[in-house]
DNA sequence: TTTGCTATTGCAAGTAGATTGCAGTAATTT
DNA sequence: AAATTACTGCAATCTACTTGCAATAGCAAA
């Protein structure tokens, strides 16, 4: 049994370019705007998903300081926060975005159909770790033929006691 | 493939009285208080996960309302709502009581190792129908091997198009 | 039963993620 | 180049949740 869910730990890796990317947005939203684009190349290089707020300082960071010899213009303002989070809105309704999980900070995005990692957290410690790339692809699959819903995604996240934790526990 | 996972949906029933849970609880925590068990009758009776503010109404509507006859004593008096969410968080430490999901109103919590059931949301439209018991006491049973973790729960929650949205998707 | 310890409660104030209204801006079409 | 309107940014707001602290109430020992 556990066989086929290490099996399903192979998941196709997605090899879309951003320029591809940006392209299929294009086709999908009325407008591609400079705050949408910033938002899509900041979960296209995320290594892990994102929150609204990580996305911010993402695009701030790629922004050239002001001086008195580039003075502050529209172009190296980031993006507002609340723009963001129209964007993620928006994104996720064309299921280009997914919600992950919801963490301390609050809500993490990843691009659709990303190969993407899960955590597990400590209830007792609080520590965090990866748990290997997702395995729900058979119950999403399953879910799908029982409900009729298609462009099926899920939020996952693990809790437990680590190692260092597990003398603590009233459960045992 | 699938069929195993249909075969994971006839999770044992809980049978455990209202009593002795509370018993289990006593020799948990420091102090069984009113408030915790209040909390803990709440969730022993849900058919579905609740959130904070739901178990404190819950707890309000059971309580008899003021009269002349029947001053307003500690007795008749609600819980108050920051007590639920410091009971659901000890509660949560010791593993008693697991977060479920994180809805549009906030984390809803069950009793741990109750049979429960997950839930898909249309992100179009909005409509949210159950997708049956829960499947995934494999994947757990995987990330307990490898992580060493124990008391391993699941916060699982999913998205996808509804058959009555599924025109309207860019990703198909 | 009474007493003492301290975990727990309730109130009030605060934090922070996310949303909304609106006037101005900019991406696209013609 | 002009027109249309989707989108942006600011400010204000909402709400789930947390924190500080004095008062209260479980529980155990006397």
């Amino acid at each position: 049994m556990l066989s086929i869910l290490v099996a399903a730990m192979s998941l196709p890796s997605v090899s879309l370019s951003l320029e591809q990317l940006l392209e299929r947005v294009r086709r999908a939203v009325p407008r591609l705007t400079k705050g949408k684009k910033a938002v899509l190349s900041a979960l296209y290089g995320a290594k892990h998903p994102l929150t609204a707020h990580e996305i911010y300082m993402h695009i701030a960071k790629g922004i050239h300081h002001t001086t008195s010899e580039t003075p502050n213009t529209k172009q190296n303002l980031p993006i507002d926060l609340v723009t963001i989070y129209r964007n993620l809105e928006q994104l996720e309704r064309l299921h280009l975005v997914v919600k992950i999980e919801h963490s301390q900070t609050g809500w993490r995005y990843a691009l659709t159909d990303r190969p993407h990692i899960h955590t597990i957290t400590c209830t007792e410690c609080g520590q965090e770790i990866s748990v290997g790339e997702c395995l729900m692809a058979d119950i999403e699959q399953f879910i799908a033929q029982k409900t009729g819903f298609t462009n099926i995604h899920h939020v996952v996240h693990f809790t437990g006691s680590c190692p260092q934790c597990q003398h603590h526990s009233a459960s045992t």
